[in-house]
Order: C-alpha cells, then structure tokens, then sequence
DNA sequence: TAAAAATACTCCATAGGTATTTTAT
DNA sequence: ATAAAATACCTATGGAGTATTTTTA
C-alpha cells in the first residue's frame, strides 16, 4: 500500500539525484531505500526511475507519483501545523541569536519561510556580536540560538557538519599546497571575526594543540575579511559555503585544513521550556531541508 | 509519524459514525482501529473526536485532519489510476451483465461514476434477462458478471451480504406474523422474475427443502411485482433495498424470513484474463463503497 | 443491559539494518 | 577502480489480532 513515507522518498530521490544521497536525506541507509523502491516497482508492475543516468531519471510511472507528492506533502505539513497551533496556541515569540557570524547568509530565507508557516509567532534576530550566546539564553534576553557547541542545560537539535577552508590570496605562496597543515600557519597572519580564540576552530583544534605562532588581525564583516585576505594582509579561515562565490570568481583560493578536513558541527539549542513546541521543531526542520538544498558539501547530522 | 492509513481511517470513522462500524469498512479489527486512533492522538496530543456521541464528533483537531483527508484522499486515488494506465494501457471494454435484477437500483450510480474514472474503458450493461449469466462469460458475450454464486472457472471478487424479505399486502392474512417461515407459503402465490426455481433463493433454500406447495406467477419490473403484491396477488421475496421506498410510504410491509434471516451474497466474476486489470479491481471498489454507502442493512464481504 | 470503546497480552509481518555481491562508469 | 545499486540475511518495532474489561447510552 502507497504511504505518506514512499511519497518522501520519491522527493528525496528527486533532490537527491541518487540512492545514496537520498537515503542520507532521510536518515535511512541505501539498502532501505532499495527495499522500498522494490516495494513500490513491485507494486506497480514498472521501474520508477532510470538507474544509468546521473542524476536518475524518472519514468512516466515515477513522474506521476512524484505529481502527488509536490501535490500532497505541502498540504501535509500545513495540516500538522494546524493542528499544533489548534493544540497549544502557538503564539509566541521566537528571539535568535547566532555565535556563528556567517549563518546569516543562509538564515534570511529560512526566517522568511518560518514566518509564512508560523505568522503569529514573532521571529527577530538578536543584534549584535555574541562572544557567548548561551548567556542570552541563560539571562533570556534570546529563546534560541545557533552556534557549535551544546550544553546539558538546554534543548539541543543538530544542524549539520560543515567544512572550514583557509583562504588565501591567488598567489600566496602556500597556494602550491593542496592542504595546509598546521605549521604551514608558522608566522603567517590570521584575519578572523573578533571572538575570543577559543571559539575559532582553527586555533582551538589545530594552532595551539602544535604551539604555532602567528598574528592575528579583526574583521567584523566577512567581506572585510575576504577583503584583507585577498589584498595579501594575511589567511583566514571560514565556511565553505560563505566563501563559495569569492572563490568561483577567483577573488581567493580556498584550501582544506589537515589530513581530513577541519569540519565543524552546527545546533539550535532552546531552554527546556521550548521544547515540545511544535514551531521549534519546525524551525530547526526548516534550516535543515534549506541548508541541505542549497549549501554544498554539508552534511546534515542526525 | 501520520500515514495514508491514518486518513483512511479518519474518512472511514466519519461516514461509519463509530469505530465498531469504521473497522468493519476497513477490514479491520475494532481493536486496531482504537490503537490506531490512541496513536494518532497521542502523537498530536489531544482527542481527536467525541466518544459520547453518535454519531461521533470530531474536535477541531480531528477535523482540520479530516480535512486533508478529504484532499488527499481523491488525488491518492487518481494518481494510481494514472499509473495503472500508464503502465498497462488500459482501454477496453467491460460488458457487465447481471444475474440479479434488482442490481439495477445501484449499478447506475455506479457505472456514472466508473466512466468518470476510467473515461477510455467502454462499460456496458449486456441488455435481456439472462437465466444463466455465467454462460455470457463462456461465450464471450460478457466481460463481468454480477451474480450470488461463482465459480472457479472465473476470478471471483465479493461485494456484500443483503437480507431478502417477504413483502406482503398491508392486511395480509401472514402480516400479523413478525417472521414468516416455510410453512406460511402452503398454498400462497408467489411473485418472482422469470427465472428457473433455482435461481431463487426462498425456494432453493426454504420451500423445497419443506416440501411446500405453492403458486407461482412471474413479472420482469420489479415494480410489477410490488403491484401485484399490494393488490393481493400472492408474496413476493426480494432484498431489502429494493423496496426499501415502498415499505417506508407503507406501500406493502416487509417480514424477516426464518430464525435467521434469509441473506444471500453478491459477487463479481471476471474471465482470468481480467484479473489483473486494474480497472477491474476498481469497479468492484466503487461497487462496494458506494453499497456501503447508499444501501441500509447489508454486510460487506471480504 | 447491551453496545461501544479501551486495554492487556500476544504474534507476526515488514520496514529497516548489516554485510556482501553485482553492476555501471 | 570506484561508486552505486541490488541482494541475502537478520532484527526489532509496531500494527493488528484475540480475549477481556471498562465505559456509556
């Protein structure tokens, strides 16, 4: 029988463009998501979607039922937040603060998208620079924030894992070397936001772990920063996705951090209080989905 | 998490009023249906209709789900008859031919609504009185036949069980009777279709087997027969929803036939050839749910 | 006092997982 | 050669059943 979760796949699928991805999309494995598609090509006498192409391409049968899907899991999550707001009148307000000073590229459209799922709830940013976001939650002057680490304290849902990059101009002359390692840093000056450094991944888990001296230099922009570090005043290290378009356009080069990566893990943390509220959840749902279609190279955490 | 089941059983609880008669239209238990039901509530966190009521109510939350149900529902519906079409062409053609006369009262609404779902599957009724329809299938002259028996030679699928009463001239001499047995008939005449003896159900199963001796007289219009019935012609046995009007303006009265009742069972036979037409397993859905829905007192099979 | 709903208990079907093989690029 | 998909095999969850109790009209 056709249920609500072959409907997600088929969606999941399309953004996806392949088993494995799609699978990660819905926190299933690859082998699930066989079964299921077996399932329903069994049910329907026809392959849904063509595996030799890259992304798979769907079958007329595929196509049809991905119609419904477009067609039905709006109106799913419309009704689900209906009956939350019908349930526990959700009025209220949601104030956010953010420790990470680049997720503002990404959190415009999700406020936008949150306050036409939710108009009765109040979304605001908290303004200015928070060198320790938990305070605001503590004193309450905030009711959620965004940032890398999680406390027992409060309500903790995961984001996703992202990739830092070093930055540096075209033809710096460590821009020969495919990664950096720490001692590559060796004298070199660092542009960062101004946060103390033990928020700077970077610094925490690489620089001072090997005893590597270096400069280091403020921007509060991230513009400012690319700025500084394109006219040769030095490195820095971010987020791939806020360097993405500098680097397409050759403005810097970007290079990965150590033998693996630098990687560095987002929350959303709410006091306890918070927590069963349905807009909560839908808020966090609503970074998520977005994040994961419109970042490259994260990886959602489950 | 909610599923398409969930829904079904939403609609299902609002056109049977209790979940005692929504299990029975799902082929369910009452049991699965209440943990069911405590599922969905526990998961929305509140009622989502009035037990203390009959018909049952439905809260605001158990509406706003109804709702959606109402939406989906129909678009789950045609999007497989879509698939269905697209997977086995399904044009062709249905000549459905009846062993019951009295089917005719439903068939129509049915057969409108079957050509609004499958517009490109030619349906027809096969006109006459046929005393053995299962020879239509035989020869070719039929696709589909409606009738109380089957056989292994075709795919069978059941639709209902309905009860056949006794109707009777409002001062008959049996109408003091609450149910009649065989030995009523002594001497009675009986009005029926022009069918071998056989063929109908007060004879095979009760006044044969008793050795009753009676009179019979034949008519082809149902109507006719209740005629002849009114102005003391003799009895007559048909099911209940056929003269279900007539007895309500208290045209005739109707009498339960033995301890139990005398019920017979409807099904639909196709060639094996038409198995697995999708087309096929939907007329016979819209049969039963539209039976289910529009005739008092009957049972469906399953 | 029946009929309906809820509950206690059980079972099993199946969705999903792990590990491996097969297939495609 | 590597990544994706399929498959063999297994596990566990939870959906649904039977039997019984509780509730309500």
């Amino acid at each position: 029988m056709l249920e609500i979760r072959h409907l997600r796949t088929l969606a999941a699928l399309r953004s996806a463009g392949s088993l494995v991805r799609a699978a990660e999309l819905l926190n299933l494995t690859q082998s699930a998501l066989s079964h299921q598609v077996k399932l329903l090509e069994d049910r329907y006498g026809g392959p849904l979607f063509e595996r030799k192409s890259v992304p798979i391409g769907f079958t007329a049968i595929g196509a049809r039922l991905l119609r419904l899907a477009d067609m039905m899991l709006p109106e799913i999550e419309q009704a689900e937040r209906d009956v939350a707001r019908l349930m526990q009148g959700d009025q209220g307000q949601l104030r956010v603060a953010l420790e990470c000073h680049t997720c503002f590229d990404w959190l415009m459209p999700v406020m936008d998208e949150f306050r036409a799922r939710w108009p009765e709830v109040e979304i605001d940013l908290v303004s200015g620079f928070h060198s320790e976001p938990a305070e605001l939650l503590r004193t309450g002057a905030a009711d959620l924030v965004i940032g890398s680490d999680y406390s027992a304290d409060y309500a903790t849902f995961p984001l996703f894992r992202f990739e830092i990059l070093t930055v540096m101009a075209q033809k710096h002359r460590l821009a020969t070397h495919r990664r950096l390692h720490a001692a590559d840093f060796e004298g070199e000056t660092l542009i960062t936001y101004p946060v103390p450094e033990q928020r700077i991944d970077l610094i925490r888990e690489m620089l001072r772990p090997a005893g590597i001296t270096f400069q280091r230099r403020t921007a509060e922009l991230t513009v400012a920063i690319l700025q500084l570090v394109a006219s040769r005043r030095g490195l820095a290290a971010l987020p791939n996705w806020a360097i993405k378009n500098y680097v397409d356009y050759d403005y810097v080069i970007a290079r990965p951090l150590g033998e693996h990566g630098l990687w560095s893990d987002l929350y959303v943390s709410v006091p306890a209080a918070l927590r069963q509220k349905a807009y909560v959840a839908d808020f966090v749902k609503v970074i998520r989905e977005q994040c994961a279609a419109s970042l490259d190279g994260i990886k959602l955490l489950s």
